[in-house]
DNA sequence: TTATTATATTGCAATATTACGATTAATAAA
DNA sequence: TTTATTAATCGTAATATTGCAATATAATAA
């Protein structure tokens, strides 16, 4: 089907999955690395820096857009791109309190 | 084409990509803290607890397994599921030197 | 106005993912 | 041995994702 059946699952849990997936491929990771490498906006190098057509940026930018983890504003024929750090910490604390569910777990397999 | 262009990243950027999306699904949140809630082995009722087919919750294990973050034991005719903790903690640790990148960045957009 | 530049959108081909029915394999129980 | 029981695998349909060429859009420069 190809068609996650979201409504069987919690709002947290869709949540979760949604960002998850959105970082789930290395061109998006690359893009919020550089991002936070340079400290500051780009405008226009991130098809030379990644090294995938210009379309295909736009592409991923659109969705890590979609999640809001990154914000990018009209700058006279370009767009600057930077990290939304209120979003950023968001998913830190989002992930964080996933993967910290399990810390008093000593449990090893049957 | 469908087919993502992992030569053109950094190990580091593919292997935490790669992670993200096996866990970019809600069905294998619920299954990992499902695991984490009973905190010991499963053996068999995922199928009803996920409410997904059994072949499709098989499949979501056998993704689950392949990055280590599970691991499952045969018990007769059926099979333990249960968290690698080790792995678990490795995960925990691979997101969160990634989120943690960007603490001492104070950049909004232009 | 007419380029030029930068980015987004459209359309499409190739491949991947999701889901499930049917089947298979392996063990346990009768 | 025969009959459950449990989970993996196979096959397939529906949908999503990835990537890019071509085109569109929008702002600036000449």
């Amino acid at each position: 089907m190809g068609l996650t059946k979201t409504e069987k699952f919690t709002d947290a849990q869709n949540n979760i999955a949604q960002i998850a997936k959105v970082l789930g491929h290395p061109a998006r990771i690359a893009i919020l690395q550089h991002l936070i490498k340079i400290n500051s906006c780009i405008c226009g190098d991130l098809v030379d820096e990644i090294g995938l057509a210009q379309p295909t940026i736009s592409q991923h930018l659109k969705e890590l857009k979609n999640i809001g983890i990154i914000q990018g504003n009209i700058e006279g024929t370009s767009v600057c791109y930077c990290i939304n750090q209120e979003k950023w910490e968001y998913i830190t604390t989002l992930f964080a309190s996933f993967l910290n569910q399990n810390t008093n777990n000593t449990t090893s397999c049957c």
